[in-house]
DNA sequence: CTGGTTCCAACTGCATACAGATGGCTGCCC
DNA sequence: GGGCAGCCATCTGTATGCAGTTGGAACCAG
């Protein structure tokens, strides 16, 4: 429940600003309102709508400001997320890593955006793992999921998806070398990146 | 609601691995199941409790593993508030910071915990919104929440009141003299420290 | 006395019914 | 004609009832 309309968020079918209607929802799932409110209050908690008192509940329509400061909190933790990871990611991880990271550039060469998109979901994921921290695991994901109604289209700019491909470069080389410091600072500016590529993009707050 | 039954969390009142029983605390609260329901919900997708289908909710016992993984978070995290509050603080932050360090001083030399706890976590909000990030509160809020049923004991601890107090002295320093890359890593260093000194408490995980 | 099986009680999940609140519409008054 | 007030429709918040499931207790067999 929760996560079917969790998705029909984060894949755009529900715009930012959109009001959920608890009994349209009921009636769409075919449920009643109890679980279709339930799941509405989790949402609330994860951020991806809001709520107040005796309204009904919105897609989050993050406002510049806010929007901002969650691709900026992006920027951080996978600085963080990259420093720890170079330092302990296991050979394996490594290896993976680096070959998935390989593979990708064959639809950069092909200009497949939706691909690479799916390749790009997957590397920043195995980023976050190989932080080995759980907890900075959650809260990178759910950052994540809050930002995707606004990035959907951030591979359509031309030359991204090269650009993109060169700032992964950079961060595999800093874990293979180990070099936590390096690996940190090329992803911090890799998500930079990504979020000024994106802002154009971002729904105008109210 | 939500609040109410957080409160009986994070006060202790609830200790972690206890079952949430639904009509025991729509009784205690002398309301209906329903939003008792609801906020279990809620606290689930916080993370205070854990929930699996037709089972109790129950005080997340956080395991070792992850009540490390989240102290190891809490520390990034306050490093990069730090580090982005030495830059962006207003001189009306600064000033409020200081003096309130300062004002600290008399708790520590009187051995007053209770008082001392209560500017501790005073301290740590003002570093956390000096950062001038939303998204970055929230989620460090949402963490030192989780980690509060961990750590109620932290200034028992014979001599942690004066070193916690030294230890801000070297945040508030570095954050005076705008040196973001000092104050990251004392506010970084200090919150492991705090850490080591609540693992102690930790309940044992399963 | 111990191990297993069966049954029951208690609790969760969902549906429905009702009460309270809110926003818009209509009609009246100025 | 415009503005204000009151009413009504609609939606959220809460309560309650019912069905499904699970964990444990009691009982029986070995």
């Amino acid at each position: 429940m929760v996560r079917s309309i969790a998705d029909l968020i984060v894949t755009g079918d529900l715009v930012p600003g959109e009001k959920l209607d608890e009994v349209s929802l009921a009636a769409r799932f075919e449920v009643s309102r109890t679980p279709v409110r339930e799941a509405l209050r989790e949402l609330g908690a994860m951020g991806l709508v809001g709520r107040e008192p005796n309204r009904s509940a919105v897609v989050t329509n993050v406002t510049g400001s806010y929007l901002n400061s969650m691709f900026e909190a992006m920027a951080e933790l996978e600085g963080v997320c990259a420093r720890l990871a170079a330092d302990r990611m296991t050979a394996e991880e490594r290896a993976m890593l680096e070959r998935d990271h390989r593979s990708s550039e064959q639809w950069v060469l092909a200009g497949a955006e939706e691909d690479y998109a799916a390749h790009n979901t997957d590397f920043h994921t195995r980023l976050y793992r190989g932080a080995h921290n759980d907890h900075i695991f959650e809260m990178v994901t759910q950052t994540r999921a809050r930002l995707s109604p606004f990035r959907r289209a951030q591979f359509r700019l031309p030359g991204r998806l090269a650009r993109s491909f060169a700032e992964h470069e950079r961060i595999v080389q800093a874990i293979l070398n180990r070099d936590a410091i390096a690996a940190g600072q090329a992803a911090h500016s890799h998500v930079e990146i990504v979020s000024g590529a994106s802002a154009v993009f971002a729904h105008p707050g109210e």
